[in-house]
DNA sequence: GAAACTTTGTTTATTCAGTAGACAAACAAG
DNA sequence: CTTGTTTGTCTACTGAATAAACAAAGTTTC
């Protein structure tokens, strides 16, 4: 049994208010004292106190008198932005991309790199060297580094642990140990669609919906889910394997060991491998997303169609996810969403004819706002998540 | 946005310390005030006047002195599960079913009818003439009728209106105001999916587990999502359509507008309609699913066979599950959890072939324990849990 | 431009809930 | 009978939020 019953004390009341104190800050600066306690519906005396505690931690700051509205001028407070820096890795199967924010998740240095076929190994050395580059690049900050976050393209279990990576060929990994120990700093593994969800809902498409559909689209299909917004990783971590659903009972033998799985008609792979079928004008070595999307873009019809077979397929996928999750927003990540011009159509099209109506009540459909930095951005956005809300914890019983 | 900023203050805390204590002596009675104080974390102090508050509540009660651990003998509180009683009812496609239960989700009596395409008006009569004997059986006690909880094979809207009962043949039915107005007690619509995971939960194979899918399987199949602990809705309380899940993208046609939809192939429907199209002794008029049991019983293997096959399609749909949400249980319930004795193999083969194997980590597949009572029991809880935790808020905060 | 009103932010006294620890009652074991 | 333990209550104390008074710094009105 896993409910937590937590007891309530004063100390849960402060950590509590004091957090919503700042997040109001955060979300609305410049604002003054009397405005946060009018919109978090705290006395006026309470705010007070807790900001002062805030500046003294250097998390939030007043700057000069705001605009009087008939009375004495307020005293405006900003969110301290710069008071240190979370980094965010996102560890592809052919790139390694990290990110340096700072805590309101705005980029202030980026390294990219991309390889192919490496081991464990050397994926890791390199990814020390991209580290080790954004650290260094931080400017001085009260609190510094504030954690590492890292998404990869496998399971991870809830602790911490990659159980399975197939692209990479990575097995039972902790990275996060090697992490911890090597930089003695917060660190963080998921999932890197449960990531990139993370990082649409604080920082792109979804920053308004509290259930939210990622389906990072990459090389396989893999999705993050944001359900009462918040993420939701199953009993074990391993939720979200909606490439692995099956569209089709009887169809194609996917590597799972299942058929018809959905991400053998609607991923990245997908469309490779349908192209080296068809008769485009492109040598098989030659087929690779980018060079489809290039002769798309010149207009060849036989193209044109394989990318609109795939949106279709996306469609088939996302109306099902429509009829499971009665969500706010699906929102189509990672590579293919680079292909919107051509998939968008056929996939609504898909969509429009054949869901139950009333589920489309205030759905929307978009493709990522932050192209490839979604699931980067949502790993430093967790770090941050977590060092401004620790020791808000209160004590578990069980 | 919708981020529920809630301001934190005493009462709040007072509010769930007691609510703690309750849930703490509901579930372990007969328990004495200090182990409540151990399990709960809280100062025996505390415990102490919460206790006394709930006794004057008549809530929990004292009963005598309790085995003494090396020391003064400890005074064994127990939960008054008789200090009020609560209506849950199923309306089912063909059958009504009403259960009268006490805070403990015990069934004190229950009444069932029958009948076969019926109005809404007549509906509504039996509805009525059910729930007024259930209230006039109800026993005397503190709090009397704490409330009804009503649920029906359709979408339920938010706000409590059943947007679309197909079965039924309802659209846009606020059956809640109609029953708060006659009854004058705090009246709760769900979907019966929902209602029968949540009753398992409560009641049934599922105390232990927070994931929890209940597939209810009947005429059509309904899905009910206990993610996290609670109960998962949705956007406009539409999550959990799964019978329209596509698994063949191009198979038969569904009455929502899709192709290929799960119930098309897994429900109660589909069995009958094989059986129908099959050569089986039984003329077309007598196929319904309890003269096909007999069959099988009977030993009747093309009857078996047809079974199978529901159980086959049953399993691809449940991997979708758990793929999807990597739960820790899945329960099979509703009409067709009757039938276990031949569905059970073919969807367990079905599933152990197929599912990534981490996802089967501590996953139980299993036939609902509560069989035609998981809805009515459900919804009687919803009633139940309402009422414990409106009733001891001793202040309202604004 | 002076008086009256508004808005902002601090300070003070009060209230309320939980805690620690003292204490008494009730019991077991030697 | 003495010692030690467990249970439950009571009292003094702490910490946090609140209401209300107040001071400071504006604006509005005539």
């Amino acid at each position: 049994m896993t409910i937590i019953n937590q007891t309530w004390n004063q100390h849960v009341v402060k950590k509590g208010n004091k957090s919503l104190v700042l997040e109001t800050i955060k979300d609305n600066y410049p604002i003054s004292r009397a405005e946060t306690a009018n919109r978090t519906g705290l006395n006026k005396g309470t705010v007070s106190s807790l900001v002062s505690e805030l500046i003294s931690e250097q998390l939030i700051s007043e700057s000069g008198p705001g605009e009087s509205s008939g009375g004495r001028r307020p005293v405006m407070l900003l969110f301290n932005q710069l008071a240190g820096y979370s980094i965010g890795i996102d560890i592809g199967v052919n790139y390694l991309l990290g990110v340096l924010t700072d805590l309101q998740g705005n980029i202030c240095n980026e390294k990219r790199m991309t390889y192919s076929k490496l081991s464990y190994e050397e994926i890791k050395t390199s990814l020390f060297a991209i580290i080790d580059e954004l650290i260094t690049s931080a400017p001085p900050s009260p609190y510094g580094i504030i954690g590492i976050g890292v998404g990869v393209p496998g399971t991870v279990s809830n602790t911490g642990e990659i159980l399975l990576a197939p692209n990479l060929d990575w097995k039972n990994i902790h990275l996060q140990a090697v992490l911890e120990r090597k930089y003695e700093l917060p660190v963080v593994i998921e999932n890197e669609a449960n990531a990139g969800a993370y990082g649409e809902k604080k920082f792109g498409a979804g920053k308004d919906a509290d259930n939210i559909i990622y389906v990072s689209a990459g090389i396989g299909i893999g999705v993050g889910l944001i359900l009462n917004g918040a993420l939701y990783k199953g009993n074990n971590g391993f939720s979200g394997e909606l490439g692995h659903m099956t569209i089709e009972v009887d169809g194609n033998k996917c590597r799972c060991g299942n058929k018809g799985c959905w991400e053998l008609y609607a991923s990245e792979q997908a469309l490779l491998t349908n192209a080296v079928h068809s008769d485009i004008d492109l040598p098989a070595k030659e087929v690779t997303l980018e060079n489809l999307a290039n002769l798309a873009e010149d207009g060849d019809a036989k193209t044109i169609e394989l990318f609109e077979t795939v949106g279709d397929y996306l469609g088939v996928g996302i109306n099902n996810i429509i009829n499971i999750f009665n969500p706010e927003q699906v929102i189509i990540g990672n590579r293919m969403a680079t292909s919107k011009k051509w998939l968008r159509e056929p996939l609504i099209t898909r969509m429009v004819n054949q869901t139950l109506w009333f589920q489309q009540k205030g759905l929307q459909i978009d493709f990522s706002e932050l192209s490839t930095h979604s699931t980067a951005l949502g790993m430093a956005a967790f770090s941050v998540e977590n060092f401004l809300e620790v020791d808000i914890q209160p004590k578990e019983v069980f």
